[in-house]
RNA sequence: CGCGGGGUGGAGCAGUCCGGUAGCUCGUCGGGCUCAUAACCCGAAGGUCGAUGGUUCAAAUCCAUCCCCCGCAACCA
């Protein structure tokens, strides 16, 4: 049996809410997993990280403890991901005993092994930050990011060994150049290796909210504790067969500022337990508002929920997935949104729906008429299904959005050049029989082909075409020209994607 | 000399790795059509590809220097 397809999103750091830029890697995710679900099986799995100082800190100056702080904001992870139409199938929290008591066994098995090992840390520690400087970094002596005051730390910690991988990552590195992506991020992490890595202190000793270091001595650091949940969720240790079906996984989406964690020490930690690195690390770009990275720490974060409610969760899908190459950062603004929406949306496709509907009820009585003997799209758009795919599969969602496209144009001219409403006129049956079909058809082919980046518009579009169900069907057998019945009654409804009127804008 | 990304018609971007008519979307202007969400279709105008120098028959693309913007630097996707 071949692997299924196995896509993760990082686990979302849960110290405060969350924001439009942790739906879009989830959605990314979402879109990715809900192709491999037209090709075969897969798994899409995203969670919580809610260990660290952090979280303690968050929760104790809301006056609760950090597991009621965690279990009042991970519902609202799981909200946001279901208004964005979201649909994983497994959600970790790193809390969750199942994830606990697997990282313990990794710990102990390393230190078993001697991949973790008792050293000494000593360095200039910013309390404030967390973080460990070198004497080079200091700002006069203070913490070069928040400019407090640095304590000298001398303290007994676990360390990973991670130094001791440093040259089979970078021959990994050497031998699989697309196993990081983009190009940019590749180059950056072969610059971190060729540097020289040093070995990763992975206890902390200062507070408690983390996992336990077996045996005592503090609570793991929390970083070696996430990046386990990608293989703690799909059973490792445990069902080695269940493991086996997914690991490795196919596709890790992860922000750009996270890259060297899965891109360096994860692997080592996976090769340390005798396992395969990922495939494939895709580390994505920024959203940015007026040129400016959006974040917690700005205020300029935006709000997702109102976001999804002004505009429709599918034109937020689709203007993230549209709007930019994936990997680049790329700048966010409403007015954006609203003329994608208008625009593509409205007045490419939504509209290509509504005239054609309103001409099979107009000119036959809402009935799909017969199939035609044959159809010029059928042959020039036989290699559509596969070409879109293969755009998602590199994770290039503008490519595919854009190759979608050239059916939607190729339809809206197909009526112009046909002149439906002359065909009416002056009786030439057959020839509106076989444009009307091939409309009634081109649709279908776009709710199928645009159902994993617009899940519930493109359902709502199947109703309006008279179909029930298959809209997530194998493209092999749904993609197939001439499959929409003759006599399919089309519903018809309402406007797929009413236009938008902007803003006065003044500038 | 910390690391990295970017500067292409009015706006936003692709193209740069593997030199050889500068492409796309939006906007603007003109025309067509009437099935449709003033939507759709056709056509046009508009760029010395950040600057300078170099390599070459040929440079947005390769090399050098410089200017400007931005991100990262062990707990922000």
């Amino acid at each position: 049996m071949s692997r299924a397809f196995y896509v993760t999103t990082p686990i979302y750091y849960i110290s405060g809410n969350p924001h439009i830029g942790h739906a879009y890697t989830t959605v990314v995710a979402d879109v990715l997993a809900r192709t491999a679900r037209t090709a075969g099986p897969a798994f899409f799995l995203t969670g919580t990280d809610e260990h660290g100082q952090k979280v303690a800190n968050a929760a104790a100056e809301h006056g609760v403890s950090p597991q009621q702080w965690c279990d009042e904001l991970v519902p609202r992870w799981q909200s946001l991901f279901a208004a964005y139409h979201v649909e994983y199938d497994d959600f970790i929290r790193t809390t969750q005993p199942r994830h606990e008591v697997k990282v313990q066994r990794v710990f102990d098995r390393l230190r078993e092994s001697g991949d973790i090992y008792l050293g000494k840390y000593e360095g200039w520690y910013c309390v404030n930050d967390e973080t460990f400087w070198l004497e080079s970094k200091l700002v006069e002596g203070r913490c070069p990011t928040c400019g407090r005051e640095v304590t000298w730390i001398s303290e007994d910690d676990w360390f990973f060994r991670l130094s001791k991988y440093r040259d089979r990552l970078l021959a990994h590195f050497k031998a699989n150049p697309d196993w990081v992506r983009p190009r940019s991020v590749y180059n950056e992490m072969v610059a971190i290796l060729e540097e020289g890595l040093d070995d990763l202190s992975i206890s902390r000793s200062n507070f408690d909210w983390g996992i336990p270091i077996p045996g005592g001595g503090g609570v793991i650091y929390v970083w070696f504790d996430a990046l386990l949940n990608y293989i703690t969720a799909i059973d490792w240790s445990e069902n080695d067969e269940r493991f086996r079906s997914l690991w490795p996984a196919s596709v890790q989406l992860v922000g750009k500022e996270i890259a060297r964690f899965h891109t360096i020490i994860w692997p080592a930690i996976l090769w340390a337990l005798g396992e395969a690195a990922p495939e494939m690390v895709f580390a994505h770009g920024w959203i940015t508002v007026d040129g400016q990275k959006m974040g917690k720490s700005l205020g300029n974060a935006v709000e997702p929920f109102a976001l999804a409610d002004r505009f429709g969760a599918d034109t937020l899908r689709y203007f993230l997935l549209r709007e930019a190459p994936f990997g680049s950062d790329f700048s966010y603004s409403e007015e954006k949104i609203a003329q994608r929406r208008n625009s593509d949306l409205g007045n490419d496709f939504g509209n290509l729906l509504n005239r054609s509907l309103t001409m099979v009820k107009k000119y036959r009585d809402g009935v799909v008429p017969v199939r035609p003997i044959e159809s010029t799209f059928a042959t020039r758009f036989a290699d559509l299904p596969q070409r879109v795919r293969a755009a998602i599969f590199a994770l290039d969602f503008r490519g595919a959005l854009e190759t979608v496209w050239e059916l939607v144009t190729a339809l809206n001219r197909e009526i112009e050049e046909r002149k439906p409403w002359t065909l009416a006129k002056s009786g030439s049956a057959g020839e509106l029989d076989a444009l009307l079909y091939d409309l009634c058809e081109g649709l279908r082919w776009l709710a199928i082909l645009l159902h994993p980046f617009m899940p519930e518009r493109t359902a709502a579009m199947w109703a309006q075409l008279g179909l029930v169900e298959g809209i997530g069907d194998d493209w092999n057998t749904s993609l197939r020209w001439g499959g929409i019945e003759p006599g399919t009654r089309v519903n018809g409804g309402e406007v797929l994607f009413p236009r938008l009127e902007l803003a006065e804008s003044t500038s």
